[in-house]
DNA sequence: CATGAATGAGCTTTCATTCAT
DNA sequence: AATGAATGAAAGCTCATTCAT
């Protein structure tokens, strides 16, 4: 009784998403997985029909729910209230994902190769494009790129200083908010 | 005797900054790089000592002309004018770098494991540091990665638009600038 | 009660007999024969004890009815008569089996591995040397081996042509008959 | 000196015929062929770029020639004469062919997904339609079929009598003459 | 200045098989 | 009567690297 059967799958994507965050994709091999879980490779693949599967898993409900903040947006007129809940929206979705999943976004660039790699990439680009007019100036378009860039970068890229995570997620937000106006 | 001397090194430095720019430099094999440039595997051996190597080759320079900005701004106060300076040399050190060489620097993430990256993203924190103070709060501080990050994010992360790369450059300074305050 | 009872077991050897005369044996795996199936590869094993039992399994119908005609040539004398009854004997068994069957006789040496695969051989040669002499010339015996052999060729060497498999079985019967003289 | 300079390509291909004849293209893995050269499985892909090369290279030759048999008796009309000299000079390529090689003809099937295997199956069914005509009766296109297939079956399916292998390639070739009549 | 040949370690993936439930 | 979960072994293949010539 009870919640027993098999958590295994969930602990192969814990262990998976810990190890794509500390060395990229391609530098995990299945083996690492495999031995810090104390399983072999071959239970993996029990679980997942290829190592490409287990990231697509990882991104899966995350994609859906930019498709969520997007269908939202969708429906609505690109006024400054939008475009700013949309931005509070994207962060609020970081905010709540693990740590692992939100560095892994900050380089969502060495999975290239991957078609997840690229859907993402096309949602941030989605995103960039409702927020401002497809003919603006290159310069209004590159800060909606740097305002939901921040929001990850805050996490990652500041210095280690004695700021909380909050208040780095906070800076994030802020600075977000400000570049979209 | 004079300048001819095999420029066989700086070909196959140039082969390898496109294919590390185009797949990175993870997915990048000395054999691709040898196969385009018609010459063997072991031909880059008698240039470089190993994969690695390669890449410390490219970066070098940059990390040279990165170490003279810090430099020079060491030996200045930090005011206004001469953090825009800062950013503004920075750009231009972005500018005059081979395309390649600039989409290499957009995911340094991806070369964690080498010395080189990690010397790379050192340099970063540092000209951050040197913006800002060191117990600024988070905010400032992000504004300054964020900054340094517009450079090179205008040329790539810019939704197909009808912009030229001096725009699209030119967009990443002003950005840049503004930010800096 | 009566004959309802599992047919799971005749199901397992239908398909594999479909996907081994498909495929081959070996390029078969028990997964593609599970998932034809909708069952696990473990329910498999629940109604055989190895791959190599199933497609024991299958032939071992077959091999005893070769069994019987061995059985029944051997009680009579070697006559002209005796001779092309074998051979009809061997043409209908072969003509009452499934196209599966007849298209895996084909090629019982991507079976060589198996013991099944040797016993099949042997009763083959068997038969051949019921035909001829021991040391009856080579010609003689090679007509013989080429008399059994045709009646399955027939069936699937023939080019695409308009014939029907009747049509195809037909001249497979007329020409071992022939050759067997 | 004189013949050095690496016969590895070749020990490979004589390894890998001898093998793939005993055991089969599919059940014969490279680490058999590299271990029975003491070589490194990476020394094979030194010289062959996959598995499928190293067959691909064993037949190559053997294609040719049958496709300079075809090409020979496309200049000629189908006579009796030419008949049978097509059959003759196949048979004389057989018998010039390496044993292995002999054998893995007799079971071209085993290499069905392989493109070699269906480039081979298709000059064999090429060389029947030039034997006969296309609207023959199924009997005498069965022949011709039975003719090709007899020069290699000879070899082998003859149970080991204490007959020559030049008697019983003897015996295959008047087998196939007298079949084409 | 460069190649031909080879290696050892590692990769992702598949397979037949087992066993507790 | 069948499944869910897992395993050990092996497969084909690629990689960075070495070294005698």
């Amino acid at each position: 009784m009870g919640e027993r059967r098999s958590d295994t799958r969930e602990r192969i994507q814990a262990t998976a998403l810990e190890l794509f965050a500390e060395h990229g994709y391609e530098k995990t091999s299945l083996r690492q997985i495999a031995e810090r879980l104390h399983v072999t490779k071959a239970a993996l693949y029990y679980h997942f029909n290829s190592k490409e599967d287990i990231v697509v898993s990882l991104f899966d409900g995350l994609i859906a729910d930019i498709d969520a903040i997007i269908a939202w947006f969708r429906e609505r007129p690109r006024t400054p209230e939008t475009r700013r809940e949309l931005v509070q929206r994207y962060a609020r979705l970081a905010h709540d994902s693990p740590p692992g999943m939100r560095r892994l976004l900050q380089d969502v660039r060495s999975m290239r190769e991957l078609t997840v790699g690229g859907e993402l990439s096309e949602r941030m680009r989605t995103m960039v494009r409702l927020l401002t007019d497809r003919d603006a100036p290159a310069l209004a378009q590159l800060k909606c790129v740097m305002a939901l860039a921040s929001i990850n970068a805050a996490m990652f890229a500041l210095p280690e200083t004695d700021t909380t995570p909050e208040e780095r997620h906070a800076a994030g937000l802020t600075l977000a908010l400000e570049l979209v106006g």
